[in-house]
DNA sequence: CGACCGATCTTTACAACGTCAAGTTCAGCG
DNA sequence: CGCTGAACTTGACGTTGTAAAGATCGGTCG
């Protein structure tokens, strides 16, 4: 009753959490991520986030399956041009490299399970659109250059390295004092990976 | 002056923190360490970590780095009896992912960057044992098979794709009801990789 | 031998966090 | 108008990391 009574937050609070979220970890990492930080940036009560989401995995996970979303999309419209399964293999490789970094919150957490609730549905769901797109794609590969070729393990491959790329890069930045030829640009080395990958699985 | 006085702690401190916390992130997860528990497991005073190794930080800094040797001893060790380059880089595949199984609070956070301190110089000249391993094999594939081989670019897809083999497996276990060639151990699947990468960068 | 001293470790204190239980406000429906 | 369940807030509790100050140690000098 007293006249100092916060008022509820109206409109969609789910959205309005995760995009705080999203802030916070853009600018802090994934460190500097809590449920208290992320309330305030929403203005709402230091509860809220946990009464929407269980717990502050809830809300990663949930942020987790937007990142997916955003990769399908991305894949998606970058290869609508392109009919060529070898052209598309590069072209998805860049598109992945890149929007890890159009979207470093969601690049941070995708894959760390210690955050993330990797069983849940949503998350698995989403997660095989973009595994999707790369599967088809060496099975495109397969049919115009090597009968042979085992897509499986071949998109096991594939994804591993542009993931580890992901995570390594900010190590080989530290080490190309070393000299060796020049560490480009993320992309650029995404593009490199895709050529030597591709050599080598067209047989 | 009080009876109940703890003495102090004697003899290797160091190492007993370090132990303890590596037992207790194999147990928990990276997300259950803390300092206060570490030095429970010690049996030393909540702030001794702290004084020791400055911070959290400065704690797993110091268990990556022996992360590092680690991987270092484990390579030199089963490339011994081996001289081919070819031989060795798929030796060094499963090598790499054994040593990740074999310490997994070691293998959590050596490339997290939001724990450990990338930029120490004790953990960058730790990283280049491991790393100069594998440098010098793709060096030596290099001129045995292919002389217009890209070694530096070859080192980074070939590091690349063991590390997010090791961050993926989980989620490719997670997956494998899709069918496609069966999922083996990882070291299985170590090996599958360095073959394909091998097929390609031998030209 | 005894007093001192820097390094090592402990103790105390504090602000921030996640979580739980209980209270308050809201929209919709009878 | 009054009720009801969902949405959100409030308050409290135990745990965490960190900083400052106190206690204790091994060695060293007078």
């Amino acid at each position: 009753m007293s006249a100092l009574a916060k008022p509820y937050h109206r409109g969609d609070l789910d959205r309005t959490l995760k995009d705080a979220a999203v802030g916070l970890i853009t600018e802090l990492g994934p460190a500097g991520f809590s449920l208290r930080e992320v309330a305030r940036r929403a203005g709402v009560s230091h509860a809220a986030p946990a009464h929407h989401f269980g717990d502050s995995r809830g809300l990663l996970t949930s942020i987790a399956v937007e990142a997916f979303e955003t990769l399908d999309r991305a894949i998606t419209e970058a290869i609508a041009d392109c009919t060529d399964p070898r052209e598309r293999f590069v072209i998805m490789a860049r598109v992945y490299v890149r929007t890890g970094i159009d979207y470093p919150a969601h690049a941070a957490i995708v894959f760390r399970a210690d955050l993330v609730d990797c069983d849940d549905p949503r998350y698995q769901h989403a997660g095989l659109l973009a595994y999707g797109h790369l599967e088809s794609v060496l099975a495109g590969i397969r049919d115009l250059t090597n009968p042979a070729l085992d897509v499986s393990n071949a998109t096991r491959l594939a994804w591993s390295a542009m993931q580890g790329l992901l995570t390594l890069y900010p190590n080989m930045e530290r080490l190309s004092f070393l000299g060796g030829s020049e560490l480009g640009e993320p992309e650029q080395l995404a593009e490199r990976f895709a050529e030597l990958l591709l050599a080598g699985l067209a047989g």
